[in-house]
DNA sequence: TAACTAATGCGACTGTGTTGCAATAATGCA
DNA sequence: TGCATTATTGCAACACAGTCGCATTAGTTA
C-alpha cells in the first residue's frame, strides 16, 4: 500500500531479486548489491515490497529470514504456499514449486503451512 | 554423547519440560524456572541435551528456537519428522502428533522437513 | 523552480545466542 | 569420609539480525 517513489535503491533491490532464482536475505542482498546502501534501508524496502505483495519472506536456518519474489501476490494479500528448500552445504535457498497442502487439525485453526525442506543441492552433490 | 552430571539446573529444566505440553523457548523456559539459572547454562543445557536426543530443536517465529521433549530419539541420532503449531494470537508453540511426509524432489536430495502451522489455538478462538 | 514529504543514512538500541575464563560443585577413588 | 579431578556454572563481553528516532537528501507534483 506504501508510496512507492522510484529510487535508485529500490530498482537495484529488485534487479538484484530478479537476477537470481535463489531467496536472499537481507546480508547476501546488500552483498549482491553495486553499491553500499544503508541496512536499515534495505530492511525498510523488504517490508514494503513485502506489504505490496511484490516480495514475500520466510525463516530459514539459522535464525535468518530469506525473501524472493512473489508470483501470484499482490497488496490485498499473499497467496502461497509453497514449500522452500535450503542446501546444508552451501546455505542456499530456493523456492520450490511444490505447494503444500495446509493440513487440519482438531484443536487448531491452520491458517498457514510454513514449510522448510533441507538436505542437498545439486552442485553440493556431485 | 557429553557427560551429565545430574545437576540442580539439569533438573530443573528436565522438570520444566515435563510440566508442560508446550515446547519453549530459552526465555520462556528461563522465566519458569523457580532460581535464576545464567542464560548460556541455560542455553548450553539446550545443546546438551539435544545433542543426547533428549531434547529436540525447531524453529519458531520470530527467529526463536523452540524446544521440547524428544519421544523416541536417543544419542544416535533424532528421528522424528512431525510437524509443529504456533498460535499466531498467544505465540504458543505445541509439538503436533502429525508426521511429515519427506517429499522427494528432482533437483534435491531432502533430508529433512520442518513444518510449522500458524493459526489460532483452542483457547484464543473462544 | 519551489514546496512537500517519502526515502535514506546514521547511530543507538533490542533481543537471541555464543564464547573465554575464573570460580564452583558433582563425581570417583583412596 | 576426604580429596583430587574436571564438568558445570556465572559473568562479562561479544556477534549478529533486525528495529527505531531523527536529521538530511532527493523524488514528485504543481
Amino acid at each position: 500500500m506504501g508510496v512507492h517513489r522510484k529510487t535508485r535503491n529500490l530498482e537495484l533491490v529488485l534487479d538484484a531479486f530478479r537476477n537470481t532464482q535463489e531467496a536472499l536475505s537481507a546480508h547476501l542482498l546488500i552483498e549482491r548489491l553495486p553499491v553500499d546502501v544503508n541496512r536499515s534501508t534495505v530492511y525498510r524496502l523488504l517490508d514494503r515490497l513485502e506489504d505490496d505483495g511484490v516480495v514475500h519472506s520466510f525463516l530459514a536456518s539459522e535464525n535468518i529470514r530469506f525473501y524472493a519474489l512473489c508470483k501470484e501476490c499482490n497488496q490485498s494479500g499473499h497467496v502461497h504456499s509453497h514449500a522452500h528448500f535450503q542446501c546444508t552445504s552451501c546455505s542456499q535457498v530456493v523456492c520450490l514449486e511444490q505447494e503444500v497442502a495446509v493440513p487440519t487439525l482438531n484443536q487448531y485453526r491452520v491458517d498457514e503451512a510454513q514449510v522448510l525442506l533441507k538436505g542437498q543441492c545439486a552442485t553440493c552433490m556431485r
